[in-house]
DNA sequence: GTAGTTATTGCAAGAACTTGCAATAAGGGT
DNA sequence: ACCCTTATTGCAAGTTCTTGCAATAACTAC
């Protein structure tokens, strides 16, 4: 579980506070890879610290989103659906299947300058989700 | 009410019905404008057809989603939100103090289709909610 | 108009998520 | 090593959302 530890650092910098609850929602997320429930994690993450409770579950996904160590994505039905913070990405899911790719942020670059420009909003960087039909699905 | 009924033929060519309970859910959503929750919903429709249950407020916005007549979106803190299905636009909610505008969906034309070529999916068209910092909270 | 078909609803139970408050424990100071 | 402050948790209760199934009522065809 130490290799989430890292991140401890830039809590306390912050004022706020290292704690194994913390640590171990940070350690499922990093070993799943992919995005996971909020149900899904508190089942994974009560394998490892087996008093840990479903409103600290929320109420810390919510934290780290806030502190930029996980990013949420809205799963296809609308909820959300919780990830390690890595390099900038959004999501395109499939309304048939419900298969997703990963899109670069790259490509949404000139969108957000565009958006900034037009509406005055700010540091405009929300993650997004698009809906379409797969190659797979499109085909059949 | 009868300012809603006119949705009742698309209905019924494909092989649906027209109920009162849907009549109510559009109406409320026609005369509020913007978007409501489904909990506001559930209790506008309440008070003109007292005996609507909850599930069915759920259900009927999921089904007239699919169907086109109302389109949700994603409120600041992740829930959906609906309203009337009308011209194609988007928003932009700030982070301060939660307040949103509307993005034209021209805006965002060029990103769909490149979308659509970089990930090989088609009909990308969700509704998109970006997350911002409004000019108001960028200068206070 | 009446009867038949079946989409749709209400009910009831359950799962997912939120909130307030008292108890706990992380980290700073000594 | 110990105490103090207060961020954070667990508990318990409440709200929001979902699901299965039997009962209802919208539409079709006669």
């Amino acid at each position: 579980m130490s290799c989430a530890s890292e991140y401890a650092p830039q809590l306390r910098s912050r004022g706020f506070r290292m704690t194994s609850q913390r640590l171990v929602i940070l350690h499922v997320l990093q070993h799943a890879g992919t995005h996971l429930s909020p149900s899904e994690i508190y089942k994974q993450a009560r394998r490892e610290l087996p008093g840990i409770t479903e409103p600290t579950v929320y109420r810390t996904l919510e934290f780290l989103t806030e502190n930029g160590l996980v990013r949420p994505s809205h799963s296809s039905h609308g909820h959300f659906t919780y990830q390690i913070a890595r390099e900038d990405h959004h999501h395109i899911i499939c309304r048939a299947c419900g298969g997703g790719i990963e899109v670069a942020h790259a490509l949404l670059e000139n969108l957000y300058q565009t958006l900034e420009k037009a509406s005055g909003y700010r540091k405009i960087g929300s993650h997004l989700t698009f809906l379409g039909v797969c190659p797979k699905c499109a085909s059949a």
